[in-house]
Parts: structure tokens; sequence; C-alpha cells
DNA sequence: CGCGGGTTTGATGATGCTCAAGCCCGGTGG
DNA sequence: CCACCGGGCTTGAGCATCATCAAACCCGCG
């Protein structure tokens, strides 16, 4: 039940069994089946969730009633509403399983008693945000200067999963196209292959 | 020369005088003339520039030759190419001043040892990462899903420091628009008025 | 077997880009 | 001090890309 998170913080820093065995204690699993939320729109982010298995999206809906999907999360990332998490205001988005998944979840105060009694989890999530920053950027420049079928090609190539687990009307959310253009795209791209 | 820095982390975390004495003996302070460059596209990003005065942009050129602008920063906000920073990897944007400005270095290594004799400057890091990243999920939300139009206004509002200290076509080039297109928006919005 | 969500296909239209020209204004040199 | 130059902003005409609306199709599931 704990594999992917060892994996995950054993890939950035280091921590003896102890620590980690310490670190488990702070954590509450969760089993989610495929449509259900952990956070609905609206409400408060109460967790921090590490995704052990299975895959989640968060999305926001606009006036028009359109979902607008921000993130996919796979096994080994993690998936909150920052913002909400951070600062307790309302969220803006909702949380869903999109597979049957199995959840770790970190609230506000265990996250905050583990930073301080494991230094090593700040310096962690730091990372994990560096990471997160960076990839964000690079999807902005895709988001504004790409056009439709570029957007479509860098995401095969950066996150094939994506591709092979997620529905293809979200993954035309994500990328800010309607699935009747992305229907289209990918009819060219397989028409010159 | 110091006191947008102090004002940064003191809103962020608390620090004692001494500590920050500690603290900017760590920063190497550097004067930059308008057009000047931080750093040049295909160079590593050998310094975390903090903005005592003044205004920068990061910016990449793409195969056509066009820059597209990826940040604005000023006063009291950090710039660099974080993946360059951090990996030592060749930087794909450039850096460079809007205006007349004034800014902190702090090398890779300066960082390091300061986040170990400052833990808190890490925590200061790391919330400043937090809420960098969750403006930019706002940003790509608005990048994906609002017309030109709507871009501009979200930016006025949020930013109207941007609208009053930068050129327009790297405005337009910040939203993903061409400089025509912002004209035009602008056009609209004022006969509206 | 039939229903329904998701994907595809088609026709039409709007948004924003391209190319081209003109304008405005600040800086430079005669 | 004025004329000229050039960069940036504006305006216009035509065009490409992608959205919208509508209908058909496909396939898994009750």
């Amino acid at each position: 039940m704990y594999q992917q998170l060892e994996k995950s913080i054993g890939e950035k820093v280091s921590l003896t069994a102890a620590e980690f065995e310490l670190c488990k204690t702070f954590f509450i699993p969760k089993k989610l089946r495929k449509k259900q939320t952990l956070l609905l729109e609206g409400d408060v982010c109460s967790y921090n969730a590490f995704i052990e298995k299975g895959v989640l999206r968060s999305y926001t809906t606009d006036e028009k009633g359109n979902e607008q999907v921000i993130q996919f999360a796979f096994e080994g990332w993690w998936i909150s509403d920052l913002s909400s998490f951070l600062l307790g205001s309302n969220s803006t988005y909702t949380i869903e399983a999109i597979e049957d998944s199995e959840l770790l979840l970190l609230t506000y105060s265990a996250r905050e008693e583990l930073m301080i009694q494991l230094p090593v989890f700040e310096r962690y999530q730091r990372i994990l945000l560096q990471n997160a920053f960076i990839a964000l950027q690079t999807r902005i420049n895709a988001a504004l200067n790409a056009s439709a079928e570029e957007k479509y090609i860098k995401l095969t190539v950066s996150y094939p999963d994506v591709i092979a687990r997620v529905p293809q009307h979200m993954i035309a959310s994500y990328l800010g196209l309607t699935p009747e253009t992305l229907s289209r795209v990918r009819k060219q791209i397989n028409l010159r292959k």
C-alpha cells in the first residue's frame, strides 16, 4: 500500500527505513471507485492526496457548465487544490477518480507536523513543487503558442499514459479543444501514417 | 538595497534581525540597465534572481524566431529558469531587463547552503513556489479557455502593473496573441466605455 | 434488443492570424 | 531647431484554424 510513496520520496531525498515508518503513520489510506470524488467544487480541500494506484483528474466548471480539466494524476503523483488546501478557501475544483484508485491522504495539520518532525519531507515537497512548476511553464507555453495538433502530439510524447488511460473528451478539455476538434486532429495524424 | 527582500521573506515566515543579516551575506547585488540580459538562451542559469527594483521578463525564441514571453517579474518577485538552475541544463529562456533594475543574485550553492543554515529559508522558498504554482494553474486555465478579450481583461485586473509598465507587444506575446489582435481588443474595450 | 455515452463526420461561422500599409512619437544628426 | 528615421502601435483585407450545431455511428451494458 505504500510502495509508490516510498519510491517517490526515495527518488527525491534519502530516508531511513525508520523515518519512512514514521512518515507512513501520518497518512490516511482511502479507496475511490471510478467517478467517485475526493473533493467537490465549493468545499474546502482537506487533503493532499498521493496516488498509490489509479488515475484522478481535477476540473472546474465554467458559467456555461462546461468542465475544464486542469490536471490528470497517476500512480506516484500528488493531487489536490493547493490554493484551497493551503488557505482554507472554497475550492474551485472538483477532484474525481477516472479509474478505481487507492490514495494516501495527508491533512493540513498532518503535513505541517510531518514537515517539522521530518524536515527532509519539507525538502521532498519543495522538490516536487519545483518539478510541477517547471512542467506547468512548459505546458503554458504550448497552450499559448501551439496549434491543436502540436499540443496533442506533445502530449502523446510527454505523457503517453494520458492517451492510453483517459477518455478522449477529457483529453480534449485538458488541451483546451472541443471533442470534435480532437477527433479530427487524430484522424489527420492517422491519415499521414 | 535589501528592503524588498526583507519584506518578502517577512511576509511568508518569521525571521530575526540577526538571521536576516546572515541571509543577506549569501546574495550578490547586481544592476542591470534596460535591455541588458541576466541569462541568454543556451547558457546555464547560474542565479536565482530577486528583484529589488525594476522589471524583468523571461522569454523563449521559437523556430520562426518569434519571442514568446513566459513571465514578467517586478519588485519583490523572483525570476530564473528553474529547470536550468536546478538541473544545470542549458536554458531555453532569455532573461532581460525591461527597465533599469537592481537584483540580488543567489547561486545554486549559496541557496543550498542558505537553506541548510537557515531552514526557515527553505520554508520561504517552498511557500513562494506554492504561490507561483497556484498562479500558473489559474493562468493555464485562462490561456486554454478564455478569449483574447477575456485574457486581457483578467490581466488588467490581476496585474495592473503589467499594463502600466510593460510595452504592449510584450503583453501580447505573454497572452499568446499577436500585437495586432491585442491592439484591436483594446480598441473594442475602449469603444464600450 | 435497445438504450446511451462517447466518438466521428459534415456544414457553417466566428475568432484571431497574416500580410501590408499608415500613423504616431521620441530620438538623432544636420 | 527642424527634418528625418525607426520602432511600436493601429488599421484594413483576406484567410486559416477551430468552435458550434446537428446528425450518424459505434459499442458496451442493462
